[in-house]
DNA sequence: TTAGTTTAGTGAAAATATTCACTAAATAAT
DNA sequence: ATTATTTAGTGAATATTTTCACTAAACTAA
């Protein structure tokens, strides 16, 4: 029962507007409901989640609340996971003040960069540190996902070392491929590259 | 003969990695090492690259300039594309200052927010408007792709304005499902679908 | 009660995408 | 000159994904 890489990035953005319905007390939705969310069919909407072996109610849909959490355990995502980020630039700053994170069950415990005088003069609640205490800071408090916006020549670098703090994830959003071990998740942000995906379907 | 969006990803990669191996003057690139960059086999690179009708050089590989060339050509990418930002805020600027962007050919021609405070106080080279000027900007400068940055409220009433203006495509990063004509190519950039599609592969 | 409607569940069919197996070309090595 | 090697090109086989067609359940209305 290994579940495709399309269907966990639909289920992803499903549990998103799931909790769009839920606070605002919406309790049931159909598969066709969904399916316009993600850009899919409704049928591929109940594969999807029948794949997980849960079940909606016929002629309601499925109860919002219960999918939710359900979605949430099969796929690990309703505890709070650690995240850092490194690059404290533009970008970065921007992540690091992004507050729905913490409500979408990312705590974003620290943030990372090279410049000694970025790091005194950011303004933010959370803590940040220069990038040399990256490896110590992430393994004492058990970050399992990293971001990195630091530029393309830093990256693999970041990388490196976020992996050898312990992280099991990273997200990243420098414009170059990354080298990872087999067990580790990497997903990259290409801005350009969507862009252009955009661009080129004119 | 027409493209999946798979295959459009794909070489979209494919053409910033070739931009990458043209600036470090590299002549040629084998199709392994382009499945390597965008994580897929070299089968489907070729297939790929021949479903566009181009061909490479038996035991050379690609030409790295002529494919660059060529596939900018097919897939539109090489003439500059006009492009607009909406929602200066902590996002929105790094956006509007990234300069790679241009290099990308994508020229960010005007940006846009709602706050004549921000627009006044911001310090950048791209010029910036009041919102209520989007429409008309958009128009007289023939801008082809929009950037929603404006919180999830806003996010439809610009997108529907944008449209009005004339734009071909939409990259939108706020969290919420925007709603286009069938001919509108709409991407999302949704940043917590994204952590959430790396945490649920640890 | 009965007929009609909506929506999930699902095996089968169809469509699509990927991988394989093989050919051919170009070049290098012996 | 011959053999080996590398790499593209490609039809066929395989695998995967999506769509379809149908069933069943739950509810509404007549
Ligand atoms: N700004 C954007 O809109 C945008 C868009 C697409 C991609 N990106 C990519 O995101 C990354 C960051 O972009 P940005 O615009 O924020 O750049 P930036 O220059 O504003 O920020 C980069 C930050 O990284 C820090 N840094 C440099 N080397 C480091 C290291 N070894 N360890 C830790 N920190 C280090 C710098 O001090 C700086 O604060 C870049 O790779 C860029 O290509 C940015
Ligand atoms: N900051 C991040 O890292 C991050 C991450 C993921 C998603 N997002 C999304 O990106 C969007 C922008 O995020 P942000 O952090 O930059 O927010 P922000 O509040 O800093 O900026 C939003 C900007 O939009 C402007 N605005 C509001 N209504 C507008 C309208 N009708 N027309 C034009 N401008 C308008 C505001 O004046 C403000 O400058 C949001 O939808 C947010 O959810 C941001």
């Amino acid at each position: 029962m290994s579940l495709s890489n399309n269907t966990i990035e639909r289920i992803c953005r499903i549990y998103g507007y799931l909790e769009y319905l839920e606070k605002n007390n919406i309790e049931y939705a159909s598969s066709k409901e969904f399916a316009g969310i993600v850009g899919t069919t409704d049928y591929s909407v109940r594969k999807d989640i029948s794949s997980l072996g849960l079940t909606g109610f016929s002629r309601r849909g499925y109860a919002v609340k219960l999918l939710k959490d359900q979605l949430g355990e099969k796929l690990k995502l309703s505890r709070t996971i650690k995240t850092c980020i490194v690059g404290l630039g533009k970008l970065g700053t921007a992540i690091l003040d992004y507050e729905s994170f913490r409500d979408d069950g990312f705590n974003m415990v620290a943030g990372f960069d090279s410049s000694i005088n970025k790091i005194e003069r950011i303004h933010t609640p959370i803590e940040v540190f220069p990038v040399g205490q990256l490896e110590d800071i992430v393994k004492q408090r058990s970050i399992e996902l990293g971001i990195i916006a630091v530029p393309p020549v830093a990256a693999q670098d970041i990388a490196d070392k976020l992996i050898k703090g312990g992280v099991k994830g990273i997200l990243n959003f420098s414009p170059v491929r990354i080298a990872v071990p087999e067990e580790i998740v990497l997903h990259n942000m290409d801005f350009t590259a969507a862009l252009r995906f955009v661009a080129a379907r004119f």
